[in-house]
Order: structure tokens, then sequence, then C-alpha cells
DNA sequence: CAGCCAACGCAACTGTGAGTTGCGATGACG
DNA sequence: CGTCATCGCAACTCACAGTTGCGTTGGCTG
């Protein structure tokens, strides 16, 4: 009885990865509705059983994915320039969301995958932790008399990149630079007008 | 030969309504990937054939369901105050959104039917109407004075309408008086202050 | 009111993919 | 070099998409 790593040791390991990235690229690709559970494996180069003998069903082999694919952390930069932070913010944010992690995430959120009370509380998860890290950015500008006292980080949060997931999730359009950078005007226009305050 | 109406006569028209109506609910309740037409049938009080003869597979039935739902038109009203008309706008859209028509359809751009090409173009054409709309009053609101020229009224409408959708697709939040107003609120000063211009 | 015909119900199919089981092959590690 | 967990494989059951042929019904027409 010998310690030997944490209970799924050996070669598991770049199995496990494989698959789920196969399955985050085929969500990407057609959804949640189509994906199949043989078409992972096969993507994989590995058989259906070795996947049921990971993960129990779609729904646990999913939840996985996207917890795996969601851990990626990045926050708000402090140049000191509140401004000119939340404006390469807001892009960098659109640039991760068109890319080989974001997007199939996105995918995943305009997908029945969004059902499944795991990825629900993923996804609060996810959106609780960015207003978390935003919240201590904003609480420096306020120092800094770059935003008025009593702005709400979570309202800031939500006003600055409510606009790209409309393009992406309702009407289907790319997200350009100008687009990040009206969000990031508007947002602060907003909130040096005093309307970002905390919720009554 | 008679004439005898639009090719679909008979007592049909009240079984297409019905299959219909028990598709929208059932995506409702469990989004696209678990919709069985099986299901659908039952639900109508109807036989799976018959649902087969009307709509050759899932995708005619959901789209066609998606069109007959989002057929509903309502505009912004025109009281001569921008400010109000906005808001209670946006109030308007919040409470048809949460209800037994909008619900269905939100589930729906929440889903994998919102791949459908069908569905998509739908949905563009759903926004383009709206803008259309938001048009005319946003002119009329420029003539009076209320809003600078050259005020884009697809910008103005996006701004006004994404804290709505994030809540309901993202963040799986209740849209509130309270974040209606706000976005009325923040999409008008982001207009007075010349940043919802056309894109360049 | 009688009869026709379209719309519907029904049963029986095929095909695909989810999820399961038992067993044999293999590769990493002691 | 032997052990054992991991993986490949074939063969299932089950549910549902989609199809076919035929019997039944209900409304419209003559």
């Amino acid at each position: 009885m010998t310690a030997r790593g944490p209970a799924t040791g050996r070669r598991g390991a770049a199995v496990r990865a494989g698959v789920l990235r196969s399955a985050l690229e085929l969500l990407a690709d057609s959804g949640y509705a189509s994906l199949s559970m043989e078409a992972v494996a096969e993507r994989a180069g590995v058989h259906k059983t070795t996947v049921y003998r990971r993960w129990s069903n779609r729904e646990a082999l999913v939840t996985d994915a996207v917890l795996e694919g969601s851990s990626t952390e990045f926050g708000i930069p402090d140049t000191g320039d509140i401004d000119a932070d939340l404006r390469d913010g807001v892009r960098a944010l659109a640039r991760w969301l068109d890319g080989p992690v974001g997007r199939p995430l996105v995918a995943m959120l305009a997908s029945d995958a969004g059902r499944l009370p795991a990825v629900q509380s993923a996804k609060r998860r996810f959106f609780a932790e960015r207003a978390a890290v935003a919240s201590d950015r904003v609480a420096a500008a306020v120092a800094a008399g770059q935003l008025p006292a009593g702005t709400d980080p979570t309202a800031l949060l939500s006003t600055l990149v409510a606009p790209l997931y409309l393009n992406l999730l309702v009407t289907s359009a790319p997200v350009t630079d100008h687009d990040c950078d009206r969000a990031a005007a508007v947002a602060l226009t907003a909130a040096r007008a005093g309307l970002l305050g905390p919720a009554p």
C-alpha cells in the first residue's frame, strides 16, 4: 500500500485531458444537443467505454469540461488610469472569448448545457470571482478620485460586459475593438453620473 | 374544384396551434436537447405521425414555433418624454420576456435551437425590426432636442437591452424594475455624452 | 342525408446513440 | 518479470428520431 498520487494515477491523466479537450471542441462545433459520446471518444483516440469509466454520463463530462476551462483567471490591469485599464480589460476579455478556450465556453452558455445545475453554479461562481477582482480595481479608482464613492463594482462590471454577451449570444455579431471601447466609455460615464450605485 | 381555404383547411389549424404551443412549453421546460417529438405530440393530445405530417423534423417544428412566437410586435411609447418612454419601454420588454410567450423564446435563445440557421435569421430579423421601430422614436427625440444629433438607434437599443439579456442568459438573475430603470438611465446618459454615435 | 376525402390514429418497422457488462490485452511500476 | 490498474473490444438493452401502410373519423359537398 504505497502512496501513489491522487487516486487516478498512471497515464490516465493524458487520456482525461484529451477527452475534455475533444469534448470542448465538439461542443463549440455543434452544441450540446448533438454532442455524441462516441464522437468525443473517437476524436480523442479513445474507446467509448474508457470515457464512461471516468464520467458517468454526458452531463458529468460536459460539467467537468466547463470547470476545467473556466478556471482561467485573469484580472483588470492597474496602471493608475481607470479609463485605459477598463478599456484594455474589455478588449482582453473580448479576445479571450474569441479564443480557443473562451469560444467553446460561450458556445456552452448558448446551449442546453447551460441548464445543467453544475454549469449554472459554475457560471455564477465565475462571474462572482471576476466581480471580486473588479471590486479591488474599482476601490482603487475611487480612492484615486477617478470614480465617485459608492460605485458598485458588480454594476460597473455588468454594464461593461453586457454588450459583449449581447453580440455573442443574441445578435451573433462579432465583437469589434470599437464595441469594447464604447462599452468601457459608457460604463465609465454612467459611473461618473452616479448611476451605478448599489441596488437599494 | 371549389376554392377551399389556404391549402391546410379543416380543423387542422387547431392541431397546428396546439402542437406549437406544446413545443414552446416543453422547450421552456427542458430545452432543445431533450425535446422529444413524442412528448410534444402526447402533450398536445395528438399522435406522433400527425406531427411529422406537418413538420418534417424537430428542426422544422422548432423553427416554426419560434417564428410564430416572435411575430409579436410592440414598440416604444411616445409621450414626448424620451426618458420616461425608454424606461417604460424597457420595463414592458422585461415583463414580456418573463411572460408566457417571451420565456420560451428566451429559453430557445439559450439553447441549441439557437444554432439552427432559420432561428438565427429570425433572431436577427426580430432585432432589426425592433431597431427600425426604435429608430423613429430616436429621430423624434433628436428633433425635440432631447438627444444629440447623430445618435445611433441601434447602439442605443443595444445599450438599453444588453443588461437584460446578460441577466437572463448569463447570470440567470431576475430582471428587476431597478435594473430596467438603470439600463434606461445609462443608455440616455451615454447618448447625451455623445458615446452612441454610429460605428465608424 | 349520404358519401367522399382529407386529416388523424395506430402499429410496426429501421437506425442511431446513450449507457452497461464481461472479458481479454497492455503498459507502467515495484 | 510479475502484478494490477487502465484501456480496447464486442455484445448487449433502451429510448427516441423518422418512416410506412392501413384503418378510422369528421366535416364539407352534392
